[in-house]
DNA sequence: GTAGACTCTGGAGCATGGTCCAGGGTCAAG
DNA sequence: CTTGACCCTGGACCATGCTCCAGAGTCTAC
């Protein structure tokens, strides 16, 4: 597939596109004429860098942790680790977020103290 | 509090400082002299700064609902409303975090299969 | 009244994550 | 064999969130 085709698929730029490449996100192989060619399975990493990067992780730690990274020569062990970490890394985030949450429901009391905790509990997920 | 007294309790830089000013997320007073002056609240405020800065939001976002920036100007009708939307916001993220999670342990699930689950178990919070 | 620690403003510089050309090839259709 | 849609590279430019001066005033203590 060429990068019109991925940028379509993928919803994001090819200027993007590039851009991950050099920073070693993804990799395509080259056709004769120079044009990038990518496999089926690009798509899925490159939506894969957008939920990473919604959830606040930067180019440059996704790039590690992302097999295409590597390319062969990380072990099944080293690969788990790094993805245990990344899980770490996910876990107090959403641990953060809690807090965070809570702060916010205690400043929406002090506001607006009526009936709000019954509410907050609704909105709970 | 003179600019480098909060600096060194908040553990935020002066020129940090300055900048969150600039930005409308703080609002210090002026000595006769022109040094800034900051209430203790102020301290309160660059922590939940710092805070939803960890939690990915942009220092625009953040500006917006802190009551510093409309100065007394909004009802608190319109204060809990931007509260729940942060709320809702943060829910989203949570959201976010808990699908990537799954795609995380699935992933390391299909590099090293065996008695993963029961360890992922164990790691949840 | 001078040293040293503090403050001020304005502007330059940096990393990240793009976005947008310019100038130039490639390719399929008519 | 030209047109239009696609691709290439390299570099400029942008917003965000700082960080680091330079040049200058202020304040406390000796």
């Amino acid at each position: 597939m060429q990068i019109g085709e991925l940028a379509r698929i993928s919803g994001v730029s090819r200027d993007t596109l590039r851009f991950y490449e050099k920073r070693g996100l993804i990799r395509p192989l080259r056709g004769a004429n120079g044009y990038r060619s990518y496999p089926e399975q690009t798509a899925v990493i490159v939506n894969y860098i957008r939920m990473a990067q919604r959830l606040g992780f930067r180019l440059a730690e996704i790039a590690e942790e992302l097999p295409s990274g590597g390319d062969g020569e990380i072990t099944q062990q080293r690969l788990t680790e790094v993805l245990r970490g990344k899980l770490d890394a996910v876990d107090a985030r959403i641990a953060d977020m809690h807090i965070l949450r809570s702060r916010l429901a205690a400043m929406i009391d002090s506001v607006c103290p009526i009936a709000m905790s019954a509410d907050m509990a609704n909105r709970r997920r």
